[in-house]
DNA sequence: TAGAAATGTGATAGCGCTATCAAACTTGAT
DNA sequence: ATCAAGTTTGATAGCGCTATCACATTTCTA
């Protein structure tokens, strides 16, 4: 039997408590706590009894100096988390994960912007088991980050030419083709885009996207306002007027989110303009409002559902040091235009 | 000088390689990054230079472990992130404690249902300072951490019989009567309530509050639909029908969220309802896009922004021992209803 | 210039836990 | 009954850090 002095301590309960209330010693109860199946039920009642008793709550960060292990934790670090996208996607993933004991912690950059190495500080702090980077822009950021490589980093949006451990890209510049390619083909002719927020990349793959297939169905690509404003409602509903005045002749617009689109919507009922007979409409997300407004709006949907578990796996595939290099049908992941009454 | 051992280690760069490199203590090092001030210039800069070389990162499990100190990080607990109410808040909150250094920890606890244990002992291995509940509305998940009562609890929604350390009340009933109480004044007669997620006690409140104005001015209280549906665009174009068969009479129609109004107005268009004239519309909660709506929607908004202020003050005043009783004026916390298009 | 006071620095002893290994106790085959 | 092999248990020695105190050094006062 160990030795039984008087210690100073926090006023916490330890592991050495337990251990002389159940009379045995903490190794053995550690070992209760950890892995049960290697001591004998009769003693582990007795612990079972002593913890209950005195309770005992586990020093999460002695055992972590102690044995060194991780912590089941992960960090999710993205700009807006009350995006569309991101909600759809860390709906998804933090579901899988959690199905796998691991608790994920949120960190909206935006709230740290000069605060970014403090930040990382604290994430480090949480013994992580991998950083997940979601439509993270700021690529000096992303290379603090990385400088200080400690775990495994999986970015989910462009591809920092490798930085990252892992990454899966998001190709908007392709669903904006794809849309755009649709309501081409519906015939339309003078076809515009209204672009906010123009100063995020993502943006720019949209409009990208918007811009290639009109070159490729020879159309003119000078209908574009590209705008520094946050992409909601209100913008919508107020660049409508430029755009016709600039371009009386559009018969198309294509929104590079549902938004923006929305916003426009409502600003054709304002103006009694119908939609799609006068003016087509489309947004960009297939976000929940899109198919219940009226008209229901043309959109298409980026499969975030599927990214996030697809994220999740390549993730855990990662940690358990399976093979990173997890093969996926990736068609599983496309964009999907949903042809809806606005065009 | 203290020995100079060889010790068999997890290969992390610690305090002692730096001392080593830098030629001087263990606790000079651990001065010099924790409180530099007491460690001379000269010192502290060869201490510098052997930090970046050797590219050391604190290990603060042990970190804590030594100091018994708390983490600077607070835990959020809330059921659904992406709630347009959380959104404001969080913001709110989030901004305020960043600037005093405290990173947020944010949890859905809806992807912890039936794995609360796991996740508060993922939690409480974090040493987390605090933990802030917002609307929060499973009381044995509350008792469940209430129990294991290890840091200060701050609660924000209805106040359970005073179970956490610290309560900021949100009241949506008076909101609501607030509201019904324009719509009253304002002529309207036959006014039914749309009310989903009845399972939910906000809802439950938010119908009272309509109740309550009701029978304050002696009008009929039976013209109500109570859905377990989500709140949400299309459960308001769905259940719109229902409520004109039901009361053909119906001349103003309260809807308990701004999603529900909006899939309601929505519908309205399609029937060729004349918003407000044939029916009048509100929702409740004071949306982004409720301003931009056709018509406008009259909502109420809570000052969400200025309770997630509150909230942090609240809980930075707890922290730093002062006054827990702070007293605020409240009033800048109440209701604030907007009359817009839609009534 | 001596002595007191203030400041800077380092050796030591843990914080609460677990890896490790040796000791004690089972079990089963001879 | 005996020994080999398996199982269960506990004492020990750290994990990497910081609180503490003692000692060394500097600065200030009389």
């Amino acid at each position: 039997m160990q030795e039984i002095k008087k210690r100073k301590t926090t006023g916490q309960i330890t592991l050495f408590d337990v251990a002389r209330y159940a009379g045995v010693g903490t190794m053995t109860v550690s070992r209760a706590l950890r892995t049960p199946d290697r001591v004998s039920d009769k003693l582990r009642q007795k612990i079972q009894i002593a913890v209950d008793a005195l309770g005992y709550k586990p020093n999460v960060a002695a055992s972590l100096l102690a044995s060194a292990s991780a912590n089941r934790v992960i960090a999710v670090i993205t700009p807006k988390i009350y995006d569309h996208c991101a909600q759809l996607w860390l709906n998804s993933l933090q579901t899988h994960l959690a199905k796998e004991g691991y608790t994920t912690l949120l960190i909206e950059s935006y709230h740290y912007y000069k605060l970014e190495s403090q930040m990382l500080d604290a994430l480090y702090s949480h013994n992580l088991e991998a950083i997940l980077l979601f439509q993270v822009e700021d690529e000096s950021f992303i290379k603090q980050i990385l400088q200080s490589k400690i775990v495994p980093i999986l970015n989910i949006g462009k591809d920092y030419d490798g930085l990252t451990n892992m990454n899966v890209g998001i190709d908007d510049s392709l669903a904006m083709y794809m849309l755009t390619e649709h309501v081409i083909k519906k015939g339309y002719q003078h076809i515009g885009l209204l672009c906010a927020n123009q100063e995020y990349q993502i943006f720019q793959q949209r409009l990208h996207g918007w811009h290639k297939a009109m070159l490729a169905y020879h159309l003119p690509t000078h209908r574009v306002i590209n705008a520094a404003k946050p992409a909601n409602f209100s913008t919508g509903s107020e660049l409508l007027p430029d755009m016709l005045l600039n371009w009386p002749e559009l018969d198309a617009l294509i929104c590079t989110t549902d938004e923006l689109a929305c916003g426009v919507l409502y600003e054709c009922q304002r103006r009694h303009i119908r939609v799609p007979y006068q003016l087509a409409v489309t947004g960009f997300g297939d976000n929940e409002f899109s198919q219940v407004s009226f008209p229901a709006l043309t959109t298409v949907a980026l499969p975030y559902k599927e990214i996030g578990e697809y994220s999740a796996s390549l993730l855990l595939d990662n940690l358990k040091n399976k093979k990173v290099t997890h093969e996926t049908d990736l068609s599983a992941l496309a964009p999907v235009v949903r042809l809806r009454a606005s065009v």
